[in-house]
DNA sequence: CCCTGGTCCCAACTT
DNA sequence: GGGACCAGGG
């Protein structure tokens, strides 16, 4: 018996299909990934096919690690060679490592050397990205509150996933502004060449060039893949398809795998006719629909089903399931964001319980459209003592402490890196300023060099006042010595090597801590006296006190000398606040992932690349029992118990892709993401007053959309009925302030039952609990808290007629038809409404003329 | 030169 | 709620 038999006859097809083009088109919950692991598995096992000819791209490094986790599960063990399953980038990343340097052009000086960038180029990430467009803006006098540097980036990064170069932007430009930004583009190239570094973007770009450019290296590729899949095919951008037809050669034993209903990431280049003309590109392709879903129940799939039917760009198709039924899908109006969290706290918690009991392990998910929403259920589940995950937000490697060290890393690895200079030349502050910056970047400018360049010519012609310079030379040592270290031409004392322990710096002279300045110089805390001998000539040959050189140092060690020469712990130390304290905790999470780095034989460039293409989707733990995470990071996985969270206008769909008819299909299919997420349980609820930021007054909403386009058959209306179990949390909530709330949710650590506020029937409170589900309620409710809150004049019962539209409204007029009201401007007869069209877009009437009427 | 505190403006999704 | 930037004092 074969493990194909595992399969329905439209997966086996999938997985029997392997010579030529083949598109699966996927729905969600309908075995994906199985089809694609079993794939690879019946083409070892079965075909004898070499492991290491296959070649599997996905979008994340979890999708990669699940596949070749399930992939090794099946073969039983693979051979040393082992079929290469990684994300686009990494791909991209060992093409351009192996052999970017085939680009290099001579340069026209003799005795320079070559154009283009070498192997040891550096990865920017968008921050970094950020920091060097505003450099230029601001060299080039460019106004950054006409185009902000946001903007910018927004449009080179466009320009590139489209596959266009400065000069057509320049060409295509209507206008004085896209000029601009087209010339700001041809800087920010000249800048990343001169860097030596590549951005994301340039990571598919610049192998796409290889790959075309040179004959060789593309016939080892071709040679060497013969078999390829593409995961989450319709989020390929044109870059990533171009790569694909590079690489599946003459051979098309291509294997596209995807869902045109999830494709959710056009924002960033995907194009979604990469799968809507499969066939056009590949006239021979073989189509396999996968059209059973193993995951949802019948009222989930039809729900999610019935939203994302409103599209009108799609291919269409039947999504079944064998479960028939199910729980109807449930809708919670809160009075507010922070009772949202509260229900879904209270809910998840009951159902932690509950599958507790039944023995079952449990597993639910809060999806939102924003991140900053996951302050609020954050919040709640603290309250509630529930552990639960955070995917996404501010990752680990964004914290300043890690930036920091990663920079300085990245200058060793390339010196030439200035955006990575600037970011570490004064970090922990060791005397380099504002005045001595200018000098070095006006040198780099006139001389044409890097910053680094810049330094060592400011050096040697003595440029500035000897403190400076000292300050200067005391930063270049730092960084060349920690070069040798790495190339082995030198390395630290010995005592540091044997004992790691961080404390080992020896304690400075009390005198001149207390010094005002003068001699205060951070790098004397760790090598003392032996700081300016180190390296006046660099590379630094032998020093007594010092190992023989011939090791190359691994980046833990680098890391280690990094932060004791730059005192850097010891300052945070010295800081003695909570927050110090974490931020070393951090660095030593970075040193230990230094070591597994270590362990697992990897150099200073491939610790930097995966520092710098982990995903915030990877931060996902499946053990987790409650994960809070976006929709977006969502994708491909799926819960017993699914939240969907803030389901209103503006928020889900997004204000932002109001304007476009198409991004509001997007929002469309994000919904639809979400909503398949949910194997038992769907729950989708909505914040009737929500504070946009932090301290401003809550605003009214207006339920999604999406809410009208689930079948109210399916649905079921939860917090309107009390409990009988006492009390929960939403109610209690009402009619009282968050402060008393908080209080009586009190969440004892030490004490499990204490903590389980569903189990301990509470005390009546003193006010009647009430239900603030209506617009009266709510009035009343911020009366009671002192709050001044203009209520808007929400008309209850309309008085017919075209007066006093509101937004979410359906309208229709005359010449545009069906529409949605989005904003509303002024008073009575002299209001101004904004109304989105589908086909005609954001139009601005005046009530008044406008013949409008309630559609 | 460095740090602090105030102010302004922002806030979608992410490899 | 917070990050980025700037002015002003130490």
């Amino acid at each position: 018996m074969s493990f194909l038999d595992q399969l329905n006859p439209q997966q086996r097809e999938a997985v029997e299909t392997t010579e030529g083009p083949v598109l699966i088109l996927a729905g969600a919950g309908s075995g994906k990934t199985r089809v694609i692991t079993y794939r690879i598995a019946h083409l070892i096992e079965n075909l004898g096919v070499r492991p290491d000819s296959i070649l599997a791209m996905t979008f994340t490094n979890k999708a990669a690690a699940e596949m070749v986790e399930r992939v090794e599960k099946l073969v039983g063990g693979l051979s040393v060679a082992k079929p290469l399953i990684s994300t686009f980038h990494s791909f991209c990343v060992r093409v351009l490592r192996r052999d970017i340097e085939t680009l290099q052009i001579p340069s026209a000086v003799p005795g320079k050397p070559p154009i283009g960038h070498t192997k040891q180029f550096v990865i920017y990430d968008e921050s970094d990205q950020q920091q060097l467009v505003k450099s230029i803006m601001k060299r080039l006098g460019v106004d950054d509150k006409q185009l902000t540097p946001r903007t910018v980036l927004g449009q080179i990064s466009w320009a590139k996933n489209h596959m266009r170069d400065p000069q057509e932007v320049y060409l295509n430009s209507g206008d004085p502004k896209t000029e601009r930004v087209a010339q700001i583009y041809a800087e920010y190239k000249k800048e990343l060449l001169r860097a030596n570094a590549l951005d994301f973007d340039d990571l598919l770009l610049e192998t796409v060039r290889l790959l075309r450019a040179v004959a060789t290296v593309r016939e080892y590729y071709n040679r060497r893949y013969e078999y390829i899949l593409i995961d989450e095919y319709q989020d390929t951008n044109r870059p990533q398809y171009e790569l694909m037809r590079m690489l599946a050669g003459s051979k098309h034993n291509i294997c596209a795998v995807g869902d045109e209903d999830q494709s959710i990431y056009s924002w960033r280049g995907a194009d979604i006719r990469n799968i809507l003309e499969f066939e056009q590109d590949f006239p021979e392709a073989k189509i396999v629909r996968l059209e059973q879903n193993y995951r949802s129940t019948q009222n989930i799939l039809e729900a999610a089903s019935a939203v994302v039917r409103n599209n009108l760009k799609r291919k269409g198709k039947n999504l079944w399931t064998s479960r028939q039924g199910g729980t109807k899908v449930g809708y919670y109006e809160a009075p507010d964001g922070e009772n949202e969290a509260l229900f879904a706290a209270d809910h998840i918690a009951r159902y932690l319980r509950e599958a507790h009991d039944r023995g079952e392990e449990p597993h639910a998910a809060v999806l939102y459209r924003t991140n900053s929403q996951s302050r609020l259920y954050e919040e709640a589940m603290r309250r509630y003592g529930l552990k639960y995950h955070v995917v996404g937000g501010f990752s680990f490697y964004e914290r300043a402490e890690i930036k920091d060290l990663i920079s300085y890393l990245k200058v060793i690895q390339n010196p030439d890196d200035s955006i990575s200079l600037l970011r570490v030349i004064n970090t922990p502050a060791r005397g380099i300023g504002k005045t001595t910056l200018e000098v070095i970047e006006r040198v780099a400018l006139e001389a044409g060099l890097s910053l680094w360049g810049a330094i060592g010519e400011v050096l040697q012609r003595q440029l500035l006042p000897p403190r400076a310079l000292a300050a200067l030379k005391s930063f270049r040592d730092l960084i060349a010595d920690a070069r040798a270290m790495q190339a082995g031409t030198f390395v630290e004392r010995l005592t540091e090597t044997a004992e790691p322990e961080p404390a080992a710096s020896p304690e400075p002279p009390p005198e001149e801590l207390e010094d005002s300045g003068a001699r205060f110089d951070p790098l004397s805390f760790d090598f003392g006296d032996t700081t300016p001998e180190t390296s006046e000539e660099t590379p630094a040959g032998p020093v007594p006190g010092f190992r023989a050189p011939g090791e190359a140092a691994h980046t833990a060690e680098l890391l280690k000398f990094l932060i004791d020469r730059t005192g850097y712990i010891k300052l945070l130390e010295e800081e003695d606040t909570p927050e110090a304290f974490s931020r070393i905790e951090n660095i030593r999470e970075l040193v230990n992932a230094a070591m597994d780095s270590k362990d697992r034989g990897e150099t200073l460039d491939q610790f930097l690349d995966h520092a710098a293409l982990v995903s915030d989707a990877d931060a996902y733990d499946a053990r987790a029992q409650i994960t809070l995470m976006t929709l977006h990071a969502a994708k491909g996985l799926e819960f017993p118990l699914v939240f969907l969270g803030g389901m209103e206008e503006g928020l889900f769909p997004h204000s932002r892709t109001f304007l476009q008819p198409d991004d509001i299909e997007e929002e469309r299919r994000l919904c639809y993401v979400g909503m398949t997420r949910a194997m038992d349980t769907l729950i989708l609820t909505r914040a009737v007053y929500r504070r946009r930021y932090g301290t401003d007054l809550p605003e009214a909403s207006v339920p999604s959309r999406f809410l009208e386009e689930v079948p109210p058959q399916l649905v079921e209306e939860l917090g309107t009925r009390k409990r009988q179990s006492g009390a929960t949390a939403f109610v209690r909530s009402s009619g009282r302030s968050p402060e008393t709330h908080a209080h009586d949710t009190h969440y004892d650590y030490e004490n499990e039952d204490q903590s389980a506020p569903w189990k301990a029937p509470r005390q009546k409170p003193k006010t009647p609990a009430r239900s603030y589900n209506s617009i009266d309620n709510i009035a009343e409710f911020f009366a009671s808290r002192g709050k001044r809150f203009n209520l808007p004049k929400l008309p209850v019962e309309e008085p017919k007629g075209k007066k006093g539209f509101r937004p979410g409204q359906k309208v229709r007029h005359p010449k545009y038809g069906e529409g949605t009201v989005y904003q509303r401007e002024g008073d009575g007869e002299e209001a101004k409404i904004t109304v989105q069209f589908p086909r005609f877009g954001l139009k601005k009437l005046v009530e008044k003329y406008a013949q409008l009427e309630r559609a």
